[in-house]
DNA sequence: GTGTTTGTTATCAA
DNA sequence: CTTGATAACAAACA
């Protein structure tokens, strides 16, 4: 499931396709044809490639998307396989005028390119809330937000995307267990403490998923499509019923919680 | 055939 | 206004 540090390893390493120029493409073809990639940056989850006429393609990637670069000559793999060409789940292919190509897979097709002025991607992009990462996410920003929605369970409140931009169900499962608290509470129940801890392990599970490359749960690869690995470092999502890594007697329990799957150790969080 | 997987939006209800 | 629940989208997998 790709979300922030997911879609941040794809902006770092597509810095590859910037200054290159459309030779063709599967969609918006006419409108993109000649046009020069000028800048790649991420908002929430959504990929933002700028063309030199203020237009930008948006990219979100849902929960099965990839993007993947081809270099002129370099070969492709695909979890760890060599991948047929075409891929299977292709939805967009892009080539540029160095024959390099970007692919556009999405299985389930929940996935989204869009091609927008300057305005309506500001639009769009603005109903998102603060970047986790950045300096304006700091404790005060985070405690203004707790205290404007009082009565919401955690887990919904720290997935809302309109008031912290990028976490999902993975790094929100594994930042309440990094703060030892369970998804499940109120959020007028946390004590300052525990929204000063919940705090800097939301940033700390971010950056160091980053460094990691992304976690490859499912379908998410990295733009040379290998997968990223973050994996072994999950501490509870996808360990149902293993042993907790902290505690070392608790179990990791997981739950059907506000329609999703919701994991926690049954000991050490409360 | 059934349930599960999840990001986002829409819709309805309390 | 807040919140919660459900469906919708879609396809694979157990």
């Amino acid at each position: 499931m790709p979300e922030l540090p997911e879609v941040e390893t794809l902006k770092r390493e597509l810095v590859v396709i910037i200054g290159k120029k459309f030779q063709t493409a599967s969609i918006f073809s006419r409108e993109l044809k000649n046009k020069k990639i000028i800048s790649v940056e991420r908002r929430a989850k959504i990929l933002i490639i700028s063309l030199d006429n203020s237009e930008k393609l948006l990219v979100h990637l849902k929960m099965t998307g990839q993007l993947i670069y081809q270099p002129k000559k370099g070969k492709m793999i695909i979890g760890g396989h060599p991948e047929k060409n075409p891929f299977k789940y292709t939805r967009a292919e892009f080539l540029f005028t160095d024959n390099s190509k970007l692919y556009f897979n999405d299985l389930r097709k929940f996935g989204w390119i869009k091609l927008l002025n300057k305005t309506e991607s500001e639009k769009l992009l603005n109903k998102h809330g603060v970047e986790p990462l950045s300096k304006l996410f700091t404790f005060q920003t985070f405690q203004n937000l707790l205290q404007k929605y009082p009565n919401r369970k955690l887990k919904q409140f720290l997935l809302d995307q309109s008031l912290i931009a990028g976490l999902g169900n993975i790094y929100v499962d594994e930042s309440c267990f990094l703060a030892k608290i369970l998804p499940t509470r109120i959020v007028k129940s946390l004590t300052k403490p525990e929204q000063k801890l919940l705090h800097t392990s939301i940033i700390k599970i971010l950056k160091l998923s980053i460094s990691k490359k992304g976690t490859s749960a499912k379908n998410y690869v990295r733009s040379d499509g290998t997968k990223g690995g973050f994996v072994p470092y999950l501490n509870v999502y996808g360990r149902k019923n293993e042993k907790c890594k902290r505690c070392k007697t608790g179990v990791i329990t997981k739950i059907k919680f506000g329609g999703r799957g919701t994991h926690f150790c049954n000991k050490c969080q409360k």
